[in-house]
Order: C-alpha cells, then sequence, then structure tokens
DNA sequence: AACTATTTATAAGA
DNA sequence: TTCTTATAAATAGTT
C-alpha cells in the first residue's frame, strides 16, 4: 500500500529499513490484536530486529501459550546434552518428512488440538539446521 | 478492509469467525514474511484456533530462533517443579515492574539484543498468571 | 509524528 | 474453499 508498488526484497537503506520495520510491525501487531479478539484465536509474535528490541506479542486469553513463550528467554542456557540429543533426534524425523505440513508432536503426547502447521520457510530453515547439526556431530 | 466496517468484538457466528480465521490468518502471514524479507527482521508466529490446527510461521534467517520456537511443543511435559520455582521468581520481578516495557532477561545474561519489549495484553496477563499462582503457593 | 495519494486487504455475496 | 467487486484500511513518499 502506498503511492508505488513496493517489491519485497531487503530494504538497501538502513534507515528506510527501520521506519518500515516500525509502520509494518504496528499494522501486524493491530492485525493480531483483531484476529485474538474477533476470532477467539490465541496468538504470539516475535520480531527480532538485527538493530532495536525484539519485540513478543501474546494475545489475551491465551490457555497457556504465553507461560510457554515467557520461558523462552532463559531456554538458551538451558541447552544439555540430553536435550540436544532429544531435539536432534526430533530433527532428524522432520526432515524425512518434510513437506508442507507434519506433527511435530507425534513424538509425545499428541492430541488434535496440539498438532502444528508449519510453513515452508520453517521446513527450509530445518532442513539447513539438520545439516548443520550432522556436520557438528560427526566432528 | 471491506464492504462495512466490523467492530472488534468477538464473531458469534461460528462460522463466520472460522470464515474470517482463515483469511486474517492468510493476510498476517504475508505481511510477516514481507517485514521478514524487507526488514531482515526474524520473525516467529504462532495462531492456536480452538477448533483448527495450530499455525507456526517463522520466517528465513532466524539466528536461533526457530530451534527455541521448535522446542515449545515440548515444554509442557518437561515442567519440572525446579523450573516453577524459576518461573515463579520471574514473574513476580515482572509484575513489580510491570510498565509497558521491561527486560526480563535482566536476570540472566542480558545483552542488548536479548531484551524483550512487551505489550499490554501480555502484561496484564502475567499480573493474571502471578496472581493465580500466589493462591497455589499459598495452600 | 502527520499528511494524502495510492495500493492492498477484505466484507459480502456468488 | 475460491472468486469478484466495492469499500475500508494500511502505508510510501514526503514534510
Amino acid at each position: 500500500m502506498g503511492r508505488k508498488k513496493l517489491k519485497i526484497q531487503r530494504l538497501e537503506d538502513l534507515k528506510a529499513r527501520r521506519a518500515k520495520y516500525s509502520k509494518c510491525k504496528t499494522g501486524i501487531l493491530k492485525k493480531a490484536k483483531e484476529l485474538n479478539i474477533l476470532c477467539e484465536v490465541d496468538v504470539a509474535l516475535l520480531f527480532c530486529s538485527p538493530s532495536s528490541t525484539p519485540t513478543l506479542y501474546v494475545g489475551k486469553n491465551s490457555n497457556g501459550l504465553s507461560s510457554i513463550l515467557k520461558r523462552l528467554p532463559n531456554l538458551s542456557f538451558e541447552e544439555h546434552e540430553e536435550r540436544k540429543a532429544y531435539t536432534i533426534e526430533m530433527l532428524r524425523k522432520i526432515y524425512e518428512n518434510s513437506e508442507s505440513e507434519f506433527d511435530p508432536l507425534s513424538l509425545s503426547h499428541d492430541t488434535n488440538a496440539n498438532t502444528l502447521k508449519l510453513y515452508e520457510d520453517e521446513l527450509q530453515e530445518l532442513k539447513d539446521k539438520l545439516v548443520e547439526m550432522s556436520k557438528i556431530l560427526r566432528d
């Protein structure tokens, strides 16, 4: 929207990128709030830009979701070897089954309400990460 | 947007709510992808509706973010008492400091890039949760 | 942060 | 669900 149509590619100018980020984030947060209220959907959004404070938004009335997200910041230093092995195994299963949808929870306490739909970007990244991890494990 | 202006309140008709959810989610995901590419911002979105499969979107090139999010589904059954105590302590600090911004990471390995900006809904929920937890602890 | 021309998202209907 | 079209809303360029 706006005076001209934008090509969806990285904005090279830092200042323009920051301005865009600010405006766009505001817009998405507004939409997410609307979705949360209109449709009774639990919503959580996380934005991390290289240059500014990460933003977490969690909609009202999230059942258990927000309590999980609250712990996100603390996970990184709790990565014990045990957990890593588990994660790698999970990634392998995901990799072997990489279509546009899958269910990472089939490994554990699955219920219909707990399945996750993943998008292409996510899957590509999982693949990349698995390759990286494989390299590390070979050393 | 559309033929008429909508009031932002829960849609009472289930069918309408589902239709709205589907359309709106598509729109937000599109915007999030644009933000991810245009501004080089790591993005993660999670939607959980009562009636359909939860949706997770994580943008391309997320540094460490996606590996954290990947483990979200597995957290719930890993809630040991030790972790709970830590979480409660974190919530207390947050509660005592509840303005529209704060830094939950000051408790640990804080860097400028690791702080989180929280929104009102989030804070309200934290307060509610803390009240609940206080009740449980008194028993 | 504010303005406004323009693009984009979407409400209602098919 | 998908499409069409009128309309509401977001936003690009600019101040």
